[in-house]
DNA sequence: CACCAGGGTACCT
DNA sequence: AGGTACCATGGT
């Protein structure tokens, strides 16, 4: 491969690159010769973990780099985000199996996009279908001389313009009458997602949730990785398991005792707990090969 | 081969 | 309000 035209070291500790990027909330990463390979809005970027921050070339020479360090979050001091989780055994048990784990800050309709597809999928399904949608649809983007190309998350105007049968090539089945009705709702303008930024979470978590396919779980996630409401809690089956094996083991509380459970107890920043319970769980447990989470090999063909 | 996957919806009591 | 079948597809 050439050399980029573009590089810079950013400084952050803290800061696990590759946790972070597997951690199932973005799914275009891939590692290859010692780099993270990956997209982000129509940069295409390679990063990698350094001593003392994070590494990063481009193909095309960058007048600043505040779309990268915004989408890294780099600024964010993890240690004071860490105190205000609640002090329990999962939680102490969570930051020393993940320390350095980060939120990103996603572009709201790639994420909202991505998790319509996500439901009832693993996350190395969610990155085949992501996979083909980009690759079908998506711009064509600058990378370094040699390299296979490589595609922009497909705007919604595009996929909106597509049909439901061109979608379930993509290997989203139930999904692609959601994914293009969401996509029509906001090509047309029906609903305005940079507006949601301005809504506070109760509102923009209604709003999200009159989209077709998008319940109460995937609105927490775009709330929490798209428009950095760290209150927002998704409640998965992963997370769901956390719950009911380290809080609730005697009896299951329903749905709303829940919900008020995890909105009071694990404080301010509830989705950051969240994820570290969810990447503790998918990662760190007996019985879970770390290597099937890392491996990014296998990708859409 | 069953069983499960970062769920949501429609349709039942 | 609270259960349940069903929705495609592929990993484990």
């Amino acid at each position: 491969m050439s050399a980029p035209a573009d590089q810079i070291l950013v400084p952050v500790h803290d800061y696990d690159l590759a946790a972070t990027l597997t951690s199932g909330q973005a799914f275009r990463w891939q590692l290859r010769d010692g780099w993270w390979e990956g997209v982000i809005g129509e940069h295409w970027v390679r990063l990698q973990q350094r001593d003392h921050g994070i590494a990063a070339e481009t193909p095309t020479k960058q007048r600043d780099w505040s779309w990268m360090l915004h989408y890294l979050q780099t600024d964010l001091d993890l240690n004071t985000v860490l105190l205000t989780f609640p002090q329990d055994e999962p939680m102490r048990a969570s930051i020393e199996a993940c320390r350095g784990l980060r939120l990103l800050q996603q572009d709201p309709w790639e994420c909202l996009a991505s998790f319509i597809l996500s439901s009832t999928k693993q996350i190395v399904q969610i990155r085949q279908i992501v996979g083909l949608l980009c690759e079908r649809y998506g711009k064509l983007l600058p990378t370094m001389a040699s390299h296979e190309p490589v595609h922009a998350f497909p705007s919604a105007e595009r996929l909106a313009s597509t049909s439901e049968a061109e979608l379930r090539e993509c290997k989203m089945g139930f999904r692609a009458p959601y994914l293009l009705a969401a996509a029509q709702q906001v090509a047309s303008r029906e609903i305005d997602l940079l507006s949601l930024f301005s809504c506070d979470v109760d509102a923009a978590r209604d709003r999200l949730m009159e989209l077709p396919g998008v319940g109460n779980k995937i609105a927490n996630c775009v709330l929490l990785f798209a428009y950095g409401f760290q209150q927002a809690f998704p409640v998965d089956v992963w997370v769901m398991k956390a719950l009911r094996e380290l809080y609730f083991p005697k009896r299951q509380p329903s749905p709303e005792r829940l919900g008020r459970f995890v909105s009071t107890y694990f404080g301010t920043n509830a989705g950051y707990a969240q994820q570290y319970l969810f990447h503790y769980m998918r990662t760190k447990r007996p019985g879970i090969p770390t290597a099937s989470i890392i491996d990014t090999s296998r990708e859409a063909r």
